[in-house]
RNA sequence: GGUCCGGUAGCUCAGUUGGAUAGAGCAUCAGCCUUCUAAGCUGAGGGUCAUUGGUUCGAAUCCAAUCCGGAUCACCA
């Protein structure tokens, strides 16, 4: 239990003995960290209890305060401050939470228990190569599931490939067209990125023929349906749709070179799935749902034949479920899919990683599997975040204004190598070791520039000015890491040493503010871990690390470890900073952030 | 028009069951390397928390209204 629960619990304690005959229960009990610029380490505010107990503040604290002293082995000391009672941790009890922690590589883990929870994310479309917004996707569910599973629970990745439809056709009629057979394997061209350059050649192409016709005397409208490029697109689909087998086994080839070149680039990202789910393999499906919801009368069904939902109650509005001539739309399928989901691994919770383009969607999916009684309908969790935009607004593939999420890779590795160069810090390193570390430096301030901000809030992201590697990044937490290893290795001590490394340690002085400081950050991330995870919010562990990253920085510099002024205060540091560093590493590693030894 | 999300320093953002004088980073300015890595540290300036009202001991936080920006409301996916 962290510091701040127990203490609570005391506070709760305290105010039932002194105040046996009185409700307290409505009054809430409020734990903060004290302000820098008082004494103490935590506070309980008094006002909530003033008017119940009809007692002074002052009196109150005094009362509350001693009784704390008393009765607890908690605390040294208390101040009251107009109403705030600002209580001081022994110095003890710091030590002794070091001792406990300081080399335990799963501190702030809970124990596994049961919920079993699927996250699906990045579900990318195989007519083009991943960008810049793919990324923020990635990352995020990557980064979730991982806290998820440090919170204890069984968790599957899951990604959900949309491999079918109109948009791939367009890419396999303008590679029949133009590409004269090329390959990846011919052309040196990553499959991903060959197939998205004929998914952009078709939109050229389509574009070409609309001019002409509306040249030609059509007007627009017509144009845009009768343009042959695009009837043979559709014609494509439809084919497709009957198992057509040229069509079949060109669009397995072709899918083919995009998976080897998403494969890469997931590699390189380090990002990986327990699960894939095709479109191809769960389009039909939630036909049956939707049957069996017009059975139960949730359903209605027009004159066409086409089946409807009716959330006009609901304050939206009717839904189409399945045309009139029995095919199906998007809803339907991840109706079905949902179930399908549900259904394979027994989940408690099913996490969707997608824009926020699509809150309608994932509201209305919701609301429709509830009415329909699925019971894989109270799972469903929408993580919806903000759109990546460029200052000129959205990206759009067909304008080819996207920012390319290989090339942005490479991009800041390469800065990762001009930096590192410029601050002349590649003495020691193979050829090798550099390559890695770029890598470690430029994937890591790509990661955290995504997660750092709240997955709901939208971001801008500006090509021209590069990703910082200085302030509030990845390469600063990687930095102070880095720093505390160079110390470690000079003192001889391991990254993770023995628990008993420490054990002769006993407390003489008082602990300085720095050293606290440190050791309270520390004692919060468990809380933090958890926040996380509930609130569904990586960013939470980026701002903590960088602040804990802070903290060490400034006590670095005002304190030294190899030349601490006694035997007793080196021990102490290095079980601190041996602590922050696998801190630093633990919450890094569930974000896919390496920390360097080196840098 | 309906629904949802956002508006905090010049810029990018924290601020989570309502708590003390609203905090970081970038940028600007002034200091700090003979001493464990200066990708760092210390300090300064910079605010009508979109606006107005309400709730109360106390509001950036809760409520209401308004303004601004965005998303969405397809027999598209």
């Amino acid at each position: 239990m962290t510091l701040a629960a127990q203490i609570k619990l005391a506070a709760e304690d305290a105010l039932k003995h002194l105040f046996p005959n009185v409700d307290l229960s409505t009054a809430a009990i409020t734990v903060n960290q004290t302000k820098p610029e008082f004494k103490g380490d935590y506070t309980l505010v008094l006002f909530p209890f003033v008017k119940l107990l009809r007692q002074k503040p002052d009196e109150l604290g005094k009362i509350i305060g001693n009784y704390l002293l008393e009765k607890t082995e908690l605390f040294s000391a208390f101040d009251i401050v107009s109403g705030f009672l600002n209580l001081t941790i022994r110095d003890t009890c710091w030590v002794s939470f070091l001792l406990n922690h300081f080399n335990d590589a799963h501190y702030g883990e809970k124990s596994k228990h049961d919920k079993r929870i699927m996250v699906e994310y990045s579900s990318p479309n195989t007519n083009k190569p991943l960008h810049f917004g793919h990324l923020r996707n990635n990352f995020l569910g990557y980064a979730m599931a991982e806290i998820l599973k440090a919170n204890g629970n069984q968790v599957v990745k899951a990604n959900l490939v949309n491999d079918r439809g109109i948009h791939i056709c367009k890419s396999m009629i303008a590679w029949q067209r133009y590409a004269q057979g090329d390959t990846p394997a011919r052309t040196g061209i990553k499959g991903d990125h060959l197939v998205g350059d004929y998914y952009v050649k078709f939109n050229d192409a389509y574009k070409a023929e609309v001019e002409q016709l509306v040249a030609e005397g059509m007007d627009k409208d017509t144009a845009e349906k009768e343009a042959p490029i695009m009837k043979d697109a559709q014609d494509m689909l439809r084919k497709w749709e009957m198992g057509d087998s040229d069509v079949r086994s060109l669009w397995a080839m072709m899918n083919g070179w995009v998976y080897d070149g998403f494969d890469k680039t997931y590699a390189r990202l380090g990002i990986d799935f327990d699960k894939v789910y095709h479109e191809s393999e769960t389009y039909l499906l939630g036909k049956d749902i939707v049957k069996e919801g017009l059975r139960k009368g949730v359903l209605y069904q027009k004159e066409d034949g086409s089946m409807w939902v009716d959330l006009t109650e609901e304050g939206l509005d009717q839904k189409l479920l399945l045309r009139g001539d029995g095919t199906s739309v998007y809803m339907t399928q991840d109706l079905g899919t949902a179930k399908l989901k549900y259904n394979d691994y027994k989940l408690d919770q099913s996490i969707y990683v997608i824009a926020d383009e699509q809150n309608y969607h994932m509201q209305v999916l919701k609301l429709i599997l509830k009415k329909l009684g699925e019971p894989c309908a109270d799972g469903i969790y929408h993580l919806s975040y903000g759109m990546v935009e460029l200052p000129s607004g959205r990206m759009k593939s067909r304008e080819g204004t996207v920012v390319d999420a290989d090339d942005m890779i490479d991009e800041m590795v390469g800065l990762a190598k001009t930096q590192t160069e410029e601050a002349g810090k590649t003495e020691g390193f193979s050829a090798d070791e550099l390559s890695k570390l770029y890598d470690t430096i430029g994937l890591g301030a790509l990661k955290f520039y995504l997660l750092r901000v709240d997955p709901k809030k939208k971001m801008i992201f500006d090509p021209k000015e590069s990703i910082d590697l200085h302030g509030f990044t990845a390469t600063f937490i990687q930095y102070a890491h880095a720093r505390i290893c160079s110390i470690l290795r000079k003192e001889g001590c391991p990254l993770q040493p023995d628990s008993t490394k420490f054990q002769s340690f006993s407390l003489k002085r008082e602990i300085l503010p720095a050293e606290k400081k440190l050791a309270h950050a520390l004692e919060q991330y468990p809380d933090v871990l958890e926040d996380a995870a509930k609130e569904y919010n990586p960013s939470l562990l980026c701002n903590y690390s960088f602040q804990l990253a802070q903290l060490f920085n400034s006590f670095y510099d005002e304190h030294s470890i190899s030349k601490a002024e006694n035997e007793e205060k080196k021990h102490l540091r290095l079980m601190l900073i041996v602590m922050t560093a696998q801190v630093l590493r633990h919450a890094m590693h569930l974000l896919g952030i390496r920390l360097p030894e080196k840098m």
